[in-house]
DNA sequence: CCAATTGTTATTTA
DNA sequence: ATAAATAACAATTG
C-alpha cells in the first residue's frame, strides 16, 4: 500500500508517541525475511534504553535515530504498516517487530513480508538514507532532470519511467496514475516521445501530486488524521481507480484499467490520448 | 486451482 | 554494453 504520503503517515504516527521516549524492550517475530543480515543480539542490545531522538520519511524509507548512534530503517513494501498499541500488546502472526516503551508499543506489521528493517550503528547516517534521491518537493527537482531522465529512458512507457525511484522517488502506482491522470497523458506514451510542454506539465503535477498527498494523507502542516486517506477528496483519481465501472471524476467518462509496464494502469480515455496534445 | 495485490531486485531478453 | 521486460520474492483473498 504504503507510497510516499503514507509512508510519512505511518512514520508520524510512531514518532508522535514515542518521541525523546526511551525504547524498554525489543521483540521479533518469525523475522528473518524482513531482518535479514541483522546481527539480531546487536539489534536488540543497542536499541534496548535507547530514546528516539528524531525521525524522518524520505521516499518510501523510513529513518528513526535513537541515542547510541542506533539508526533504525523501516521500509514498508507492499503490505507493511505501522501502529502504536498498548504497552502491554501481544504480538500477532504478522507483527514482525514490537519496541516498547513505558505508554506504548510500536508495532510493524506485514503480511506479505515485501517490507525490510534496515539497522545501522555508528555516528554518521547509513549510506542506504543519504543515498536517496533528492525530493520530489525540493528545488533540486528540475524540470531539465525530468527531461533528460525522460530522454534517457526514452522507449520505456512513461508509466513505468514514473515508477524508477532513482528519479521519482516516493511514486508508486497509484501517484504515477494520479500524475499522469491530471496531466492528461496516456501511461503508454513512450517517455522519449512527450513534447516539452508535456514534460512541464507532468512536472508539474508531480510537485503537485506529491504537495498534496503530503499535506492531506501525511497532515502536513496540520493534523494528522486519524485514519490513512481520511482527507483525500472524492476529486482524485485515487478513489475510483479500482471499483469496476468506475467513472472518471473530471469528465465522467468510464476508466480504463490495463496493465502497462508490469502493473496494472488505470487511465482516463476521454483525458488521455495516445497522439501527443500539439 | 487461477488471478489479483499501492514494491523492489535479480535475471533474462532485446 | 545498455536498457527494457520479466520473474521472483510471500501471503492472502476473491
Amino acid at each position: 500500500m504504503p507510497e510516499l504520503a503514507e509512508v510519512d503517515f505511518f512514520r508520524k504516527r510512531w514518532d508522535q508517541a514515542a518521541l525523546h521516549q526511551t525504547i524498554t524492550g525489543v521483540h521479533t517475530h518469525d523475522a528473518k525475511k524482513i531482518l535479514r543480515g541483522i546481527p539480531l543480539a546487536e539489534f536488540k542490545r543497542v536499541l534496548t534504553g535507547a530514546r528516539l531522538l528524531h525521525s524522518a520519511a524520505a521516499a518510501k524509507q523510513m529513518l528513526f535515530h535513537f541515542s547510541g548512534d542506533a539508526w533504525l530503517g523501516i521500509h514498508l513494501g507492499m503490505s507493511g504498516e505501522l501502529t502504536v498499541q498498548p504497552p502491554d500488546f501481544v504480538t500477532r502472526k504478522h507483527d514482525h517487530l514490537a519496541l516498547r516503551t513505558a505508554q506504548h508499543t510500536l508495532v510493524f506489521s506485514d503480511p506479505r513480508m515485501f517490507g525490510r528493517v534496515l539497522f545501522h550503528h555508528g555516528k554518521e547516517e547509513p549510506e542506504w538514507w543519504t543515498k536517496i534521491a533528492p525530493a520530489i518537493t525540493s528545488k533540486a527537482f528540475t524540470v531539465e532532470a525530468v527531461a533528460d531522465f525522460l530522454r534517457r529512458r526514452g522507449r520505456a512507457p512513461i508509466k513505468a519511467v514514473l515508477l524508477m525511484q532513482e528519479r521519482f522517488p516516493g511514486i508508486g502506482n497509484w501517484m504515477a496514475d494520479e500524475v499522469l491522470w491530471r496531466s492528461a497523458i496516456h501511461p503508454k506514451r513512450l517517455a522519449g516521445s512527450l513534447t516539452p510542454a508535456e514534460i512541464r506539465t507532468l512536472h508539474r503535477e508531480c510537485k503537485n501530486v506529491c504537495r498534496l498527498a503530503l499535506k492531506t494523507i501525511a497532515g502536513e502542516g496540520g493534523y494528522l488524521p486519524p485514519d490513512l486517506n481520511a482527507h483525500i477528496p472524492q476529486s482524485w483519481l485515487f478513489w475510483h481507480r479500482w471499483e469496476d465501472g468506475g467513472k472518471c471524476p473530471r469528465t465522467g467518462a468510464k476508466l480504463i484499467r490495463e496493465e502497462v509496464g508490469g502493473r496494472t494502469t488505470c487511465w482516463s480515455p476521454a483525458r488521455q490520448k495516445l497522439s501527443a496534445k500539439k
